[in-house]
DNA sequence: ACCTGAACACCGTTCAAGT
DNA sequence: ACCTGAACACCGTTCAAGT
């Protein structure tokens, strides 16, 4: 059996794996632009054919990438929700905020993710099923009195633009500029998605 | 002097120009992705090393035309500010309209604009200056009682993340696949900011 | 079944040479 | 001052050949 470290061959082991790996750690030393096939291959001590044995081009090994983030994303969400109750608003800010640390955490996964490029069919439809289960909370929480009856897909486009932009401002570094980081995402997004549910316009009575 | 269409050589015109329209020309075509250094100088009938006298290098070219954009969305949404008036909300929420609407109508501009990586220091200050013209607005807003008084920081970074995520999601094609095209980028974007600014929590009289 | 390594057409960038 | 075109080191991808 391998002896502590790597082994210098793939033969018998996994080789889709490791290029994976290496195209994540590629990605987070140089941004997506610094990936390379070639390169890849090279740290996953394998001659430059062999990835296509695996993937039939570059683009799809960035689509697996893609793919694998989106299923750890979804279960990052799913777990902060299963913490938040059975109240829909809490579980609806719970998954906003649980998709902004997920980003925050996972900046490789989440560059590669939110490039549209790489979004094969398969994700799309993992993406519709995934708002359709925002949809329903939003339903839920307007049965209940506890949501204003705004359009739904108004509301959940809203939504989905807010934890969007806030995770693309943490991961390009806009926020860094501010003296925020990482550490403080969760703090962030609690913050502004606060200030999305009470509203800009003043509320008479509280006047 | 030239009769009607483009000389094929650029000995005397603008050949930095043409090298940033070539550039232009090819994002809107294949992506970021599908631009190389080599096709523009090709389509600007050059040859491959006489861009090197007009850009440092690649990246050098993507600046430039991440600043021209910046120029133009700021002078796109001082148009619609000046239009909508003195009163701070309506001038606020005008600019996020037309932030949309810029991305919405210049793709190529819009992708380049914010890839992080093609962000130098000036842009960082005019960007910087543009904030702060946000968080006057916003206290002009609260000072009048026509805006919560929230931290106008949250405010600011909330509607930031807003229209960024919404226009991000026009461009990358995420609404087109629910029957939202760029024609109703300004209705979808006025009924977005409205639910920002009423918020989700239902106010108690109107209930 | 999986990997090697040469091959081809590309690309970014440099640089001596031309006008 | 500006452009050419060969050169070099890279990259994506293919494919015959090896094990």
């Amino acid at each position: 059996m391998s002896r502590g470290t790597k082994r210098r061959s793939y033969h018998h082991g996994n080789l889709r794996r490791a290029l994976i790996d290496a195209a994540l750690e590629l990605v987070s030393e140089n941004g997506p632009h610094g990936f390379s096939m070639r390169e890849a291959a090279r740290r996953a001590g394998v001659s430059s054919g062999a990835p296509y044995k695996h993937f039939p081009d570059r683009d799809a090994l960035m689509r697996a990438i893609s793919a694998e983030g989106e299923q750890r994303l979804l279960a990052a969400m799913d777990e902060e929700m299963a913490r938040a109750g059975t109240e829909p608003t809490a579980r609806f800010r719970a998954m906003g905020i649980a998709y902004v640390k997920f980003a925050v955490a996972n900046p490789s996964y989440f560059r590669v993710m939110t490039m549209p490029e790489y979004l094969d069919a398969e994700q799309e439809t993992t993406i519709q099923g995934q708002e359709d289960a925002v949809h329903a909370i939003i339903s839920s929480a307007q049965a209940s009195g506890a949501m204003t009856a705004d359009d739904p897909r108004v509301v959940s486009l809203a939504a989905h633009c807010l934890v969007y932009g806030l995770a693309r401002l943490f991961i390009d570094g806009h926020l860094a500029r501010d003296g925020i980081g990482p550490q403080q995402a969760e703090a962030v997004a609690t913050a502004v998605t606060g200030v999305f549910g009470r509203g800009l316009v003043p509320r008479k009575p509280d006047q």
